[in-house]
This record gives structure tokens, sequence and C-alpha cells, in this order.
DNA sequence: CGTTTTTGGTAACCATGGTTACCGTATTAA
DNA sequence: TTAATACGGTAACCATGGTTACCAAAAACG
């Protein structure tokens, strides 16, 4: 690994476009983000393929920021097998969780899956005082603040799916909210199959089985991506 | 809903130091806090029990901290029940992680279950650039990232547990991660089993006859409270 | 245009875990 | 101390959903 503070600056002209893209620095300008870096004084750090991100168990060093290449954000579980929690390309974080729980480690490991750039911002540099605390600065804030409840809120509405008993029940909340969003009763599926039955958490044919059974119910119909809900009423009492 | 805003100094004088042992304005002193109202100017508003503090479906009017009573978090779920999320006292906060989400309106409905006292921080307010930004408003945002990271963690160590599918592997890992906590192979439960099952999203009784068999096999030894690891290796391998 | 791959429906078999119900032992309250 | 209640182990029965394997239709690809 080569920490280049060096040439941060040269980094960031090359970069600022891209990272306007990147939900922390949302609603800020090229010229605004180099007043900000010149606040944050980020570190910039180069690996290669495969080395060393960050190393689960050390010093949390604070959130990380992808500019080129891609990261792979490991976990150890308890049976102690690395499990992948994600994959992370240009202009994505990693670490937003962590650097204001009080954890003082990470809790993951991040291994560059081929050689990539990133930037570390420390948690406490965030929320500093800079001198002139300019209208950038609230900007990142709000931005951290509304990328980490995001996250909650995307988690919490996994939860609820993951916490109902019954296939049915899960089909059906899942139609529900489809339902809801789409405005109508018949609309296209945003999932194939086999990843609707990744998010519920169920196998792909136990999933094609109870959908096919509440089709011979005449509950809803449907063919491939599209899908028609014939009793609404019917679906409404199953979930749950 | 009587809205005080008139008597909100008196209110403030009374409350303060019940305050700052809430986790959003911890390490701020009742002096300070003074300070930080007079920059949020929060809205304080005082309900009789079953009053509606906040409709779901309505303009989201900040996060609510529950000064005196309880208040009951509901949310209808796709087939139109109502389901208790959560029951607040006093010191405990609501809304939080919809204020920075981007949501305009409340996704669930805040029932007052006793007469009871609520502030509401408008979202906005909490990142303004008040004149002075004082430390105190600094720590406030801090605290403020704090608490959504953590519930964030929460929920994504929750979602670890409901993705595992066999009970076993639930209750493997639960006690690998105890274990871990409590450095010796011999700890206290922090929960019964009641709460355990709840936890992990199977029934009691499935939970018992699960954990009896795991101690036939000669895996894990117990009685009540107290869990001993016989088999780590065991245990770990059926963790998963 | 034919071939390969992906997608999804179907069926049989079976393991897992929910349900209910009962009972003994702690724990708490009166 | 006794009564009431909470807690947790146990067993029988059975519904749900996982597994595997196969096939047909659709889509992607050469």
């Amino acid at each position: 690994m080569v920490t280049k503070n060096g040439d941060v600056k040269k980094m960031f002209r090359k970069w600022i476009n891209n990272l306007s893209e990147c939900e922390l620095f949302k609603k800020i300008t090229p010229e605004e983000l180099n007043l900000v870096f010149s606040c944050l004084k980020p570190k910039v750090s180069v690996y290669e393929k495969n080395e060393l991100v960050a190393v689960a168990g050390e010093k949390f060093t604070g959130t990380g920021i992808v500019m080129t290449g891609e990261v792979v954000v490991t976990k150890e579980n308890a049976a102690g097998n690395r499990v992948i929690m994600a994959v992370n390309g240009s202009g994505e974080m990693f670490g937003e969780m962590f650097a204001f729980s009080g954890e003082g480690v990470w809790p993951v490991s991040v291994v560059a899956r081929t050689a990539c750039t990133v930037m570390f911002l420390p948690a406490g540099k965030i929320i500093c005082n800079c001198e002139r605390l300019c209208a950038s600065h609230r900007q990142l804030i709000t931005n951290m603040l509304e990328i980490v409840s995001g996250k909650a809120l995307m988690l919490h509405r996994k939860l609820e799916y993951l916490t109902i008993k019954s296939l049915r029940g899960k089909i059906s909340t899942f139609l529900l909210e489809q339902y809801k969003r789409a405005g109508s009763a018949t609309f296209m599926m945003s999932m194939k199959r086999n990843e609707l039955a990744d998010f519920l958490n169920v196998s792909r044919p136990a999933l094609s089985r109870e959908m096919c059974r509440m089709r011979d119910e005449g509950v809803i119909e449907f063919h491939r991506e599209s899908i028609k809900i014939k009793e609404l009423d019917a679906l409404k009492s199953m979930a749950e």
C-alpha cells in the first residue's frame, strides 16, 4: 500500500467530478468539494489487487470511499468462514455504519478485488468545527445522516419480510407492497423468481409452488414478469 | 393537544436534568442544553391519553422525544392490521430514522399510551448553522449520527440471525457470540428461553427441544441461565 | 437460424420446526 | 409458608417448506 498524501490535491482534481456523483458528496459542486476537502484532509491510499484495505479487529480508520477499482467487504461469521457482505465499486462507500457507532475497530475486513484507490474520511473530521463551517460541510453531514438512516430503513424493511413466517405471508406482503407502488392491480415484477426467492429467503421451487397455489385459488394471475391481483381482500388477509 | 410554545422555557428548566440522560443529549450539560435549545427552538406538545401524536401518511414534523408519559409507535402492515413497533417512555426517541431519510411523511403512527409531553426537533434545525456553532450543537449532531448508526448496526445483527435457516445454526451462532463476549466456555445467558425464542424468531418449545438435543449430543451443557460449551469445534461447524 | 443458457413450473419425498398440551420446578407474591 | 405464576423440558402430531430432479418455454448467443 502506498499512501500518497503529497499527491492528494492532484488526485482530487482528477476525481472531483466523479466524486460529486457519489452519494456522500451529492449537492456539492466540484468547486465546493475542494473547500470541503481542505477541511477534511482525507487520506488517499492505493492498493494492489488482493491487498488488505481494512482488517477486522484493527483500529477503525474512517469511512472508506472507493475512487477507482473495486473492494470486497467480508465478514467472518461465527463458524469462522469468511462471507462476502458487499462488493463496492467506484464512488461507493464502506464502513459508514461503523464510523459513528462508537466501535473502535473494524468489524469487517476489506480486500482489494482489483487494484484500487480508496479515500478515508476520519469520522471525527466530518463533524469537526472548521473555522468557516461552510455550507458544503453542513451538506456533507446531512448526506451522511441521510445515508445512514437510509441504510437503517432498508434493513428495517428487509427485516419485516424475514420476520414473516409463512411463505404465503411473505409473498402476499411483497405483492401488496408492489401493488401499492404501482397503483394498479396489474403490474410488472421488479425481480425474477430467483431473485425474489433470495430476497424472501426461501427456495425457488417452494416460491414457485406457492405462487401457483395462489393462482389456482384465483387470488392472483401471472405470466412471467407480469402479475395481476384478482382478489385484493383475500391477498390482504393472507399478508400477516 | 395543547401546544405550549409560551411555556417552553419553563418546561425545559424543569426537564433539563432528565434530558441530559437521554441519548440524544448525552455529554451535554444542562447549561449547554439551554443554549442548544435556544438554537433549535423545539416545539413541545402535551397530549391526553389515546390522542394521536403522529399520523402515518401525514407530513413529518421532526424527531420526537418523550418528556413525560409513554407513547406507542404502531405500523399498519400490508394486511391492514396495526402492529405495535415500540413503546417509548420518558427520555426515549421516535422517528429518528425518518428524520434524515428523505421521507416526507410519517411511515408510522404514534399514539399517547398515557397522558404525555413530547418535544419535536425539526430535522432541518439539527444540522442548521446557528451563528455560534456551539460545541454542544456539534455534540448533538454526533449523538444523532451515533444513534442512527447504532440502530442500523443492531438491525444488521438481527438480520444476520434471521437469515440463518436452521434452528441449530441460529442457536450455535448465538452461543458462539455470547462465548466470544464472555471469554469463557461457561457463562450466563442474557435472555430467558422465551425471549431468546422471540429474538431468533422461532417457537419456544422448538428452541428448547433443539437445545436439549445439542445437550444430549454432548455439545453443550446447561441449567437454566447458565451455559457451558463443551465442544467448541462441533458448535462452530453447526453455526452457518 | 439452430444451439445453448436461463428461467420457471411441477412433482415426490422427507426433514425441520410449529402446535398443543402437560408437567415439574423456580420464583414471586400474599 | 402457601398459593399463584413464570419458566422450561418433553412428547405426539402434522403442516410447511426444502431438496432434487425433470421438463418446457423463453431468451441470449453464435
